[in-house]
RNA sequence: GGUCGGGUAGCUCAGCUGGUUAGAGCGCGGGAUUCAUAACCCCGAGGUCGGGAGUUCAAGUCUCCCCCCGACCA
């Protein structure tokens, strides 16, 4: 018994996320999380949607809603996406709550306090008409360099050069239009990052058991040399600036960063959910009150990383305080929609409210964790998700399952059969069954889920070869009780199957060990060296045959969805 | 431009510290079977492991150069 402590990336508020999105941090993260409470480990598994910043703003905006609104129709949204895709948060919570505002000025204060924040004033590109700073992106002009029209304040797409928002030339206001805009002193708070760098880098040098991509991306950035960064914002929605607990002076219509508060809602979800729960946040994130012995667990897509490895590091050990930091770290790379981008605007795709209307969340589950973005970008096609889950769920797994209730149900009245020894084919299928369980634990075990999935599809690969020996329907003519050996045996494997498959297909696998009668108290993950698997199920124990577990996907319907998502 | 990760059968990918005839799934061809969602099972075809040079008794696996792809950073 451990405890495992496992948060996703926090999906950003401004709409409902793409099927990538899930594939990278949420459901990776839920598979790992009912893997380890299978094995009868105590998780916590949290997430929450990040809900502060200027885009969060502007799509309010947009939709001719407040913020406030927005994001409270928002978060729903995604979190009837996330139940419908039966991600078992423990809680999903909201980076806009009271929990994660106490712990932003928290930390606020606390890093200042240890001389890690400078109070700086600089110029700021200042809309009279929108009455609001302009953010770097928000400001279009000239380029000072080339001339170009269009620059953004940031960057000039036509030359390259990296611009500062003060030197465009003719600046005007991308969110109205307006050329009433003017440079303005503005103070902002920066984190002295570079004072943390080399505690960082130490920490990072002895997380050995990190994957390369996470590792790389970290030292990449601390070779570099990190910079001061400014943690505030000319915005209303977000985290007020405060000092000794009261809105801290010239900061009344400023806010914390959206990168400085989001990390820190993983701190304050778990607060949400011990204030909802009666749980205990501490026990999970403050080592000197019973986290000591947690195992913190991490995951995001790449472009997450530096974030994770470095920045909030930066925020935590920072504030000298004994928090949790994170132990284990798995980075996904891109699911991209037929080798390209996913994209809202140019339909292309598939989102997650859309994916739940077109078929049940097991199938998604299935395919994008059997073909998860782990070394590379990973395509996804409609043809090749109608391929995988016809031939894996359909044909392997649920033919499985349907062909031997079916005939047990037909010639041994629906219940497991008495009589009849186990003979040396079970020896040797008992034998494969556990090196595979062995497998397959070591791969969840090591967050490999590719591996797992294929380890998985392996395991229903072999029941069938199992029925295709035993032939308990050719026997039943022959030899009643060897075909009563061949049906028990293959009644437990589904059980079994359906237990080693729910961490992937919670459902179906639900649906299964249901129909056979299997206690909710007996799903637990097998050890791999249970000699019992394969006679589990009492002898005359009675069980209904579960419906077809997957209807196949039919070509017309990938090529109406080819045409509505934008496919090929 | 820099860094990292990729480039292995038609497709998607495994191949740890170099060592017998390079693997899996899908797809394809053939066979067998009928318990089952025309599913399952068996057999087979198919690869000069991006290109070139080098190290070594031996390289997909190490070194160098080059070419593509992607990501991140600039």
């Amino acid at each position: 018994m451990a405890r495992y402590l496992i948060t996703s990336a926090l999906p950003y508020i401004n709409g409902i996320k793409h099927l990538g999105n899930l594939a990278g941090s949420m459901l990776p993260a839920d598979v790992h999380a009912r893997f380890r409470r299978m094995q009868g480990h105590e998780v916590l598994f949290i997430c929450a949607t990040d809900e502060h910043g200027t885009p969060a703003e502007l799509a309010a905006a947009e939709a001719g809603q407040d913020v406030k609104t927005y994001c409270d129709e928002q978060h729903l949204i995604q979190k009837r996406a996330g139940e419908g895709f039966r991600l078992s948060f423990d809680w999903f919570g909201r980076s806009s709550n009271p929990p994660n505002h106490r712990l932003t000025q928290h930390f606020g204060e606390v890093l200042e306090k240890n001389g890690l924040i400078e109070e700086r004033v600089s110029k700021q590109i200042y809309s009279i008409d929108d009455k609001r700073f302009l953010p770097d992106r928000y400001v279009e002009g000239t380029c000072p360099v080339c001339a170009f029209e269009r620059a953004r304040g940031d960057q000039c797409d036509n030359c390259g050069s990296l611009l500062d928002p003060i030197d465009l030339k003719n600046p005007r206001s991308k969110i109205s239009g307006s050329t009433n805009v003017e440079p303005r002193d503005t103070a902002h708070l920066f984190l002295l990052q570079p004072k943390m760098q080399e505690r960082v880098r130490a920490w990072i040098d002895r997380a050995t058991d990190w994957p390369h991509l996470a590792r790389s991306i970290a030292y990449k950035w601390l070779d570099e040399g990190l910079i001061d960064r400014s943690i505030t914002r000319d915005l209303s929605w977000g985290v007020k600036v405060t000092k000794d607990g009261k809105p801290r002076k010239g900061f009344e219509n400023k806010v914390y960063y959206v990168w400085f508060d989001a990390p820190i809602e993983y701190i304050g979800a778990t607060v949400e959910w011990a204030e909802a729960t009666g749980g205990d946040w501490e026990r999970w994130w403050r080592t000197d009150k019973g986290a000591e012995d947690v195992t913190y667990v991490e995951f995001m897509g790449k472009d997450n990383v530096a974030f994770h490895t470095v920045s909030f590091p930066v925020t935590i050990m920072g504030s000298g305080e004994p928090w949790k930091l994170v132990d284990r770290l798995k980075a996904f790379n891109w699911v991209t929609w037929y080798g390209g981008k996913f994209s809202t605007s140019e339909k292309r795709g598939i989102f997650m409210d859309q994916a739940l209307e077109l078929l049940p969340s097991d199938l998604w589950r299935w395919y994008l964790m059997a073909n998860a973005p782990e070394t590379a970008d990973a395509p996804f096609t409609l043809e090749h998700f109608q391929q995988t889950v016809n031939a894996d769920l359909a044909n392997v797994f649920g033919n499985f399952v349907n062909r031997i209730t079916r005939f047990a149900a037909a010639r041994f009245e629906s219940k497991a059969p008495e009589g009849g020894e186990p003979g040396e084919l079970e020896e040797k299928l008992g034998i494969e069954l556990r090196e595979r369980i062995a497998a397959l634990t070591a791969h969840h075990e090591a967050m490999e889920f590719r591996k797992a999935a294929a380890e998985t599809r392996a395991l229903w690969a072999m029941g069938n070869e199992y029925l295709q020996v035993a032939a308990p329907w050719t026997a039943i003519k022959t030899d009643a009780q060897a075909a009563a050996v061949g049906v028990r045996t293959g009644l437990n494997l589904c059980a079994a199957f359906a237990i080693l498959a729910t961490p992937f297909i919670p459902d179906a696998a639900g649906a299964v060990l249901d129909a056979l009668g299997i206690p909710k108290g007996n799903r637990n993950w097998p050890k791999a060296d249970d000699r019992g698997l394969l006679d589990a199920i009492p002898r005359g124990h009675a069980f209904t045959p579960p419906d077809v577990l997957f209807k196949k996907v039919e070509d017309e319907q990938v090529a109406e969805w080819s045409v509505r998502f934008g496919g090929g």
